[in-house]
DNA sequence: CGTTTTTCCGTAAACGTTTACGACAACACA
DNA sequence: TGTGTTGTCGTAAACGTTTACGGAAAAACG
């Protein structure tokens, strides 16, 4: 079971080198022993060992995926993550790359986490998700030279690493946009607190739509939480204290919309019908929602195979004939109208 | 940065293997030369190269998670693996164990991906999930002698291997109980196909409860559709076209149940008034779904750990003193009574 | 003081690859 | 025939560890 490159060479009398070349296909190798090594290699069921191949190579094929939880977030983002993750999974499985998956509890420990994987060499790279406005892990691979790529924008870094990135501030403009059509003024915007840099992108557009339509921006129609449905629900109430209300309120997060619209409906007003909202970012949760919550989507799971795809464009060792270059992609969402606007 | 032990060596004029010994613990080093080659590797910052580990043990430290999805699914089980996977890597972490987590399509290419990881010695074990009543990978793995462990039961592969399940029987049984103890004796049961094995549990103990209340098993309540919202959507009115139409339906799954609420809102009928239901098993959709879906719920991140637990028990190479040992356990689910039966 | 035991350390092999280098034969060319 | 070229292969080192083995010095013992 366990056969190799030494077995192969015995089987057939010839020296490892050779075996090695023949499997890798280099061209100083008869045509007839290569045959006569990929047959010997069917037979005897050789399979390379990954480890061997590792040390010798200085890489070991695999790919970090870091998952730093948000603060009192017990899902990881649930369900954000799984279509992402298919999408980079499936990318990377092409190449003949491995996923590593690493959680680590909320704050500090995700940082040994990151600094285990790299100073051990588990992977040969790393993807970082839930990127903060200024993202210490961000800060420690740079410094490091250590390749990685982001979900998600940061401050943090410059421009030497790639990422990929939803068009968070065009939603909150597009979203503003929408509710003014339909003839609201007083639109509230709910986003996650802790540095989290979508929420700040978010606000950039909801605040220029704002602007644009000459609608003055009120910072009483404006709250920051955590960012889970006890986060929405907790801060809701605040922006709805206002004694000129708001008509519309823009979550910029799904979890926080649904406990949001619970303190709303304790307060008795009706998503939908005594006043409009719109969720960033759809999941499926926002669908099954009663009513049923219009929210932005973006397209996950290709995002997913496009990150890594820019990763390993990154990388020197598995980019094509072009050099190593950076990369920086903002996607657009699509608006799933539903009931709740 | 990327030094290694002949670095210590070289530094503290001592041979690698005292330097060795010293990093790992070993009697036979000086107290002395422990201390000055530990300060050594905190100065340098020396940690040790997983590759050279790994080459040298014959172990890669890392384990498995294969997650073959459901034919038809995009979703992979979306959000049920979530915390399950929170909980096995939050073990595994604890045991300086990476996860790697293997996706690949639907259907025969999952065991290409599970022939590549076990030949080429990418992980020491690998876990399994979506178990079949017969499952061709719990065979390959028996076969091939490589350790592995289950989320879920199959009757493939005998009592060589930890397994970790949720109780679907007892589910099914106490469904049908809490139904009948309302006063209901028409109780369908909605499915999956595809020899998923839980859809066998489940049916066992809703036939077993059925029994022992006196009703008859009428086979005109039971079908079998894809395990995915379309499956519960085109399968459920078939339950429903009996001249003597349920009062009750248990769905064996959150996303067939919420097809199947759209097939009934379509037929006029409303979950919670014109019928009752119960699903097996409860994700948030559930709970978020109007009317809030009844719902078993079971314990994902404790099983998530606690499988970890089985597996490194099952491993000479981790467990603690006492040899290798088979175990199975079947954990227990919570009902939540919301408003839907 | 001689012998045995203990303590500590260095040497070298091994894990399974890949690859730089050189050797050798066959062949081409003048 | 001598020289250069090409094709093919073997040798050996290297990647970074761990560990079996043996040896030297120190300690213990008679």
């Amino acid at each position: 079971m366990a056969s190799s490159i030494h077995d192969l060479a015995r089987h057939l009398n010839i020296s490892i080198g050779t075996v090695s070349r023949a499997l890798n296909g280099r061209a100083d190798v008869n045509a007839d022993t290569r045959k006569r090594v990929l047959e010997a290699a069917r037979e005897l069921n050789y399979s390379p060992n990954q480890s061997g191949r590792s040390l010798r190579q200085g890489a070991t094929r695999s790919i970090a995926f870091m998952l730093q939880p948000h603060p009192g977030d017990q899902q990881y983002g649930e369900p954000f993550f799984i279509p992402f993750l298919t999408g980079l999974q499936a990318r990377l499985a092409e190449y003949d790359l491995d996923l590593m998956v690493v959680m680590g509890e909320p704050g500090q420990y995700q940082q040994e986490r990151l600094r285990r994987v790299v100073e051990t060499r588990r992977a040969d790279a790393v993807v970082l998700a839930n990127t903060r406005r200024e993202d210490d892990r961000i800060d420690y691979l740079s410094k490091a030279g250590f390749p990685f790529a982001t979900l998600g924008r940061s401050q943090s870094g410059g421009d030497t690493y790639p990422s990929l990135d939803i068009d968070f501030e065009r939603a909150g403009d597009e979203a503003v946009d929408r509710l003014v059509a339909r003839g609201h003024r007083r639109i509230a915007a709910i986003r996650p607190s802790h540095d989290l840099n979508f929420g700040y992108l978010f606000l950039d557009g909801y605040r220029k739509a704002l602007r644009r339509h000459g609608i003055e921006v009120d910072p009483g129609l404006i709250a920051d939480g955590f960012i889970n449905e006890a986060g929405g629900y907790q801060v809701t109430p605040r922006v709805m204290l206002s004694n000129d209300r708001p008509t519309a309120i823009i979550f910029n997060n799904d979890a926080m919309a649904l406990g949001g619209c619970k303190a709303l409906a304790e307060m008795g007003i009706r998503p939908g019908h005594d006043i409009a909202v719109i969720v960033i970012v759809d999941t499926p949760l926002c669908r099954y929602f009663s009513p049923a919550l219009t929210a932005f989507r973006p397209s996950l799971e290709p995002m997913g195979r496009r990150l890594a795809e820019m990763l390993l464009a990154s990388l020197p060792a598995f980019a094509g004939e072009e050099g190593p270059h950076i990369m920086h992609e903002v996607w657009p969402l699509e608006l799933i109208a539903r009931e709740s606007d």
